[in-house]
DNA sequence: TTCATTGCAAACAGTTTGCACCTTC
DNA sequence: GAAGGTGCAAACTGTTTGCAATGAA
């Protein structure tokens, strides 16, 4: 996402345009998916020593409340956040913690089926499986 | 679940039949699916006052490894547990927090493929929707 | 200049752990 | 009697908040 729309989007709802906010945003979009609040922190960090871990926090709220990001509960204890952008889903595995990336089309389907048949208004979805990848399950037996 | 099945499965394990496990496990079965930690805590100690908030910590994760219940991550800041059964999906309202059960019969569907484009061994899969149900959506007008 | 935003430290919530005592087997 | 389980209090982890100082508009 340029600069430009990010500026934008602050904008609309009276938000400052900061630094922080940008590096942060900078990171999310260069972390390729699923960061962990501390590893956005440790990241952005590297660039400016100075941020803090509650403004990390803050913008996250944020980002989050902007549709900019989405907040992911892939495992357990903390959040995971990453920038919105095709829908994909998560493949977890539970021996060594790799988060895989999956497409999965028809989820749009179950999407539209749930409204439908619950009268629900869907805003987001998120499929999430957990297991055991091809290396891990060879390691346990 | 009978006590019977409670005690083999423990048993296998080596693990011990307390009054505690008992305990926790018939409120899990009876509050009907998601319970926080602490409202768990909360019903069991209804029946047994001296029963400690880390035994019911300690129980879940035992239960968990046992494969007897399961452990959801509905919502931020908590985790929530249900007896495992039938397998469901949950959607989740933003404006009351209401999390209503759904089946999703292709679910089935979805896992063997995943299985098979990624070499996956799945073992649990949950699909989790956000979004506001007809309350909240018309107080939102 | 004004008001949103930040950094810091302190508070919180949920969860885990060390240890002495108790219970199940 | 031995080993596993429990209760308590204290520690930990991730996240949030109050407040004075800072910086964008």
């Amino acid at each position: 996402m340029p600069t430009k729309n990010i500026r934008r989007a602050l904008d609309v709802q009276g938000l400052r345009v900061t630094n922080q906010r940008l590096l942060v945003l900078q990171v999310i979009q260069r972390g390729q998916g699923h960061l962990a609040a501390d590893e956005i922190y440790r990241r952005a960090r590297e660039k400016n020593p100075h941020l803090s871990l509650s403004t990390v926090y803050r913008t996250l709220q944020t980002f989050k409340k902007l549709g900019l990001i989405e907040e992911l509960h892939i495992d357990e204890g903390h959040h995971h956040y990453e920038k919105r952008s095709t829908q994909h889903h998560h493949l977890v595995c539970l021996g060594c913690g790799r988060v895989v990336e999956f497409q999965y089309p028809s989820a749009n389907l179950i999407k539209k089926n749930v409204r439908e048949a619950r009268d629900f208004e869907v805003t987001s979805s998120e499929i999430r499986m957990t297991g055991y990848c091809p290396k891990c399950r060879q390691e346990r037996e």
